[in-house]
DNA sequence: GACTTAAATGAGACCGGTCTCAATTTGAGG
DNA sequence: CCTCAAATTGAGACCGGTCTCATTTAAGTC
């Protein structure tokens, strides 16, 4: 039928040539269009029910206004709000987002990174990359790294969470409700167990208490939040019948930490009144449990804007330089959030 | 410097015309290159490190191999998992998706819906458009749509949850524990609240039974989740405080539902065993609950994988025609995931 | 070997914008 | 009214593919 109209045809009917229509719809704000030539084009547009065409812009300018995100999985619960503030700081700027799952396989990672190219993205924003990427697999275009503990975070700009500063607010609230044993629940990635287990003994060390390491249990990771929890609960019982256990837990994120709520209500022991818990994340599972989850709230939403904006500016200066500026690093403080599963170390716990 | 290869560098290293080369990465099957041509373009192309440009194929082709999905908000516990399942189904052929968040705001709506045109997506996957969207406001191209109770239905192909069986499901389930005095709790879209409580409804003519209206309370809806959350907290206090409350109830969707349960355990009252309740969506809040929520399950990854699979089949074979085909519509059936949350009704129950 | 048909390749227009550069118009100043 | 710089406008190449159509080459057939 009447096909879609297009620059030519709103010029036409503006009576302008095709080279003044597009500038009045040119992002470029230098452009000098008289303001009755600019009415009569705009008129002449909405006649007809003219959209630019994206497709064509691009082709010449290069600008496709499209960023790429590569997350593990969207279904993942920490993904949403990420997301969703990286969009919302894209919105602002005109940009849109295509988001990529790579399910933590390197293999689907990389043709990931091949659509990116193939769209010609104009930037990219890598969640947490395999380990063994390098700096020439990826596009050469704007990119920004969310997690700090990667090879590339030599070459790229990285937003990144201050979890270890998370970890320690965590224990030094428990610290500062007479909490001395407190057990620690690790699970996740490599780094991340480190990078955690690292602030626990630090805060050990620094409190001048000396650290059990039966106290310490790691989760396998598991792709699948279930299984997660279900391995999660099997530990935890261990821990949680032993004689001397803990008085109070950190558990490192919230699965962990749901799972231990789970445990403790079905092996008889209250929360908080027996055991405290903290979780980390801030999942919405946390505050819909009973008891609320005392948990550390990584501010994914924080990052997810921080990051696009950054990489806004990226591709704002960077335009036609030959090689990647020097990497930029920003911090995202993690903040405490004071529910139910959290109390004062009482006497009948000392044992 | 170098700049990035095009199809015509490739043909020139290959020995070949541009033709020749673009057919060897044409989509399109019934191309006849010969093989040892074939390897000869490949090779050239792994070399220069050829990367075809999509915007350029699009701007011929009119062919862009993007989807674009509204929802309301890609934070809200549901969203997840219906994109999942959308883009796996799209990965498989080849598309990319891109997500656009209204906000439940029909100007954003609209906003988005431009983008999806400027963008030339090549079909919309609509998951919850406002009453008063009019056909004529959507870009021209293939789209589904994710609700049965809109307008627009009459004009698009919808992939639809049978929230009507889920319900009866559920209450069937809580019949069968023995349970007769069922309490209702409603939230969300008006479309949502008179959908389900026609069901409860029914189900309870169908059983021979008399609906008590003080069993049934609603929830005003919220956009934030939390928000929700704290006002059904208000709402079930005074349900289950009341001297002549319900054996069980059925939460319409597992926010109402997490809220019961830990009003319930704040208020002295055990679950299963003083009061039974189902919740529906499934959220993973709802497996980590203490004690897990049984629930219905809407599954919305499944939606998803359907949802996307009949757009692309759409796109197949609308190409061309100057109308939209007659609408078709999918119903996806929900499964009920049985978990600790009920149990049959007891002596001391039914004061 | 000539003839017919199918397979493979090449030429060049075309998609709908952007971008550069030249041409035209406008306005201030003298 | 004339001059000159600044403001507007117009012309047309260009982006990197796809698509159509003509041409060349290969494969059968008798």
């Amino acid at each position: 039928m009447e096909k879609t109209p297009t620059l030519v045809d709103v010029a036409n009917l503006a009576g302008t040539s095709k080279s003044t229509a597009a500038r009045v719809f040119s992002r470029n704000k230098s452009t000098n269009v008289k303001e009755e030539t600019k009415v009569r084009v705009v008129e002449a547009a909405q006649r007809l029910g003219y959209e630019p065409n994206r497709q064509a812009a691009s082709l010449r300018s290069k600008k496709t206004y499209l960023i790429g995100l590569c997350v593990h999985d969207i279904t993942n619960p920490s993904s949403p709000s990420l997301i969703r503030g990286i969009q919302d700081e894209l919105e602002l700027r005109g940009y849109d987002l295509v988001v990529f799952n790579n399910d933590w396989d390197p293999i689907k990672e990389k043709r990931n990174l091949q659509a990116v190219t193939r769209n010609q993205f104009d930037g990219l924003i890598l969640s947490s990359p395999s380990q063994d990427l390098s700096i020439d697999e990826l596009p050469n275009i704007p990119t920004v790294l969310l997690t700090g503990d990667n090879k590339l975070a030599r070459f790229l700009n990285t937003i990144n969470t201050d979890t270890a500063g998370g970890v320690k607010e965590a224990l030094n609230y428990l610290y500062s409700l007479g909490h001395r044993r407190i057990g620690l629940l690790l699970g996740g990635s490599v780094s991340q167990i480190t990078n955690r287990s690292q602030a626990y003994y630090d805060f050990y060390h620094e409190a001048g208490l000396k650290v059990e390491e039966s106290l310490i249990a790691n989760v396998p990771f598991k792709v699948r939040a279930s299984e997660t929890f279900e391995l999660a609960k099997e530990l935890i019982r261990r821990i949680v019948r032993d004689t001397n256990k803990p008085t109070a837990i950190f558990a490192s994120n919230d699965i962990l930490g749901l799972a231990t709520l789970q445990i403790a209500q079905s092996e008889g022991i209250s929360i908080p009144e027996d055991l405290s818990v903290v979780g980390m994340d801030e999942l919405f599972s946390a505050e819909t449990a009973s008891p609320p989850l005392t948990s550390v709230f990584k501010r994914r939403f924080e990052v997810g804007k921080r990051a696009a904006s950054n990489l806004i500016e990226q591709i704002q200066f960077w335009s036609g330089s030959p090689s990647r500026p020097v990497p930029k690093h920003e911090v995202v403080k993690c903040s405490l959030i004071i529910r139910g599963s959290c109390a004062p170390i009482s006497k009948n716990m000392t044992a």
